[in-house]
DNA sequence: GGGATAGTCAAGTGGTAGCTTAAGTATCCA
DNA sequence: TGGATACTTAAGCTACCACTTGACTATCCC
């Protein structure tokens, strides 16, 4: 099995796979916010969101640094754009498997058809 | 606890999540292929691979159809833009988020300085 | 018909995810 | 100084995930 590159992908899509986790995502889009501030918005506890900030940090989707005791959070645009990024080159490469479909297809209606 | 409505999104990103399910996408942009094809290109059992497509086709990522007893797969486009959709979204919207505080530090710039 | 092929279904297993509570550390401020 | 605030860490619990094996169905083709 193919795993050791696939690491970073992983993180990734797991990170993202989480309905809390996406909703720090699209609370941090509108700008940043605090631990306490987070966990209110989730309905879950500080400790359970700590722990979501941790897997957003690792897969580079949430940066954070603290300040005397608080510790604000901000998006970090390279996770996702490693994700759209990875998105797009299947989309690519598939639509280039649909044009070679094609031209096979025109080649053969060339031969058979005149 | 709470149990987790499987949100489309949901679903999507979990899909996307595990590195044999890429592996499959990987796969299917380059051209269908047959279960046991995909097993093989995996190397887990033909059941595995199953209940991944399973997986892969709740979240609209891949489609199969059935001719005798072999089952066609390919990609199913409207995953792939649907993930992508949810990440320029976000992407766009912390965007504007930067533009706005752009603005407002233009704006303090101007009353304070000169 | 009957053996090989292709896939499906069900149950079981080891590992991991997400959440909680509880106890700790560091910082602020009256 | 000392109490309140903000976060951190550890342990434990439940549910779910990826995978396997083994039995099963459907189809192909000699």
């Amino acid at each position: 099995m193919l795993k050791r590159k696939a690491e970073a992908a992983d993180r990734l899509f797991h990170a993202l796979a989480d309905a809390n986790r996406r909703a720090v995502i699209e609370r941090l889009t509108r700008g940043p916010a605090t631990v306490s501030e987070l966990a209110a918005h989730l309905g879950v506890t500080v400790a359970a969101t700590v722990q979501h900030l941790q897997v957003l940090q690792d897969s580079e989707l949430v940066r954070s640094e603290k300040n005397g005791r608080v510790r604000t959070c901000r998006i970090d645009p390279a996770g996702l754009r490693s994700a759209e990024a990875w998105l797009q080159r299947q989309r690519t490469a598939w639509e280039h498997s649909l044009d070679r479909l094609g031209a096979v297809l025109d080649d053969r209606t060339k031969e058979s058809g005149s």
